[in-house]
DNA sequence: GTGTAGACTGAAGTCGACC
DNA sequence: CGGTCGACTTCAGTCTACA
């Protein structure tokens, strides 16, 4: 799958495991909400700064967030 | 250390493990070559694609690059 | 082989509003 | 709570050229 459609499902994952609301999460992260909304649904390619503000406040690695994303881009869930 | 700073250290690190030139990882990459300048300077915080692209080509996971650059905003090198 | 400069285009990220 | 729209600003990434 593609890399943006990766990223918007490792973030969504990790925030609903964290209970947290995309409102929540832009509040955290200093992002826009709608941003957050774009990201999640594969809209947007962040920059590595994104990915790390926004893994640390999903209370993970910045290098597990992008292992997963890997593990999604490299399977062909999806296509 | 700051995020951009680090990217560029990794960046440049694995290059010259890899012993090519900026002129030859532009060409692999499909990047500019004064782009790579930028990023190893730190001038230019990329986007979580140029980081998969780049990592690629530098023979290394996109987990593990962005594990260095963690490691190394962590530490206080530098500052 | 690398740094840098300037001018450019497209895309990241903001903000307010509405459904 | 989340999706979306439009108009906006900032910055990633291109390209040419020269030290």
């Amino acid at each position: 799958m593609k890399l943006e459609q990766a990223v918007g499902l490792v973030i969504r994952k990790h925030r609903t495991v964290e209970k947290i609301s995309q409102f929540k999460l832009a509040e955290l992260t200093g992002y826009d909400r709608s941003f957050i909304s774009l990201l999640e649904r594969g809209h947007r390619v962040p920059t590595v700064k994104t990915i790390f503000t926004i893994a640390y406040h999903l209370n993970i690695s910045p290098a597990q967030f992008i292992d997963e994303v890997h593990q999604l881009v490299e399977s062909d869930i999806m296509e």
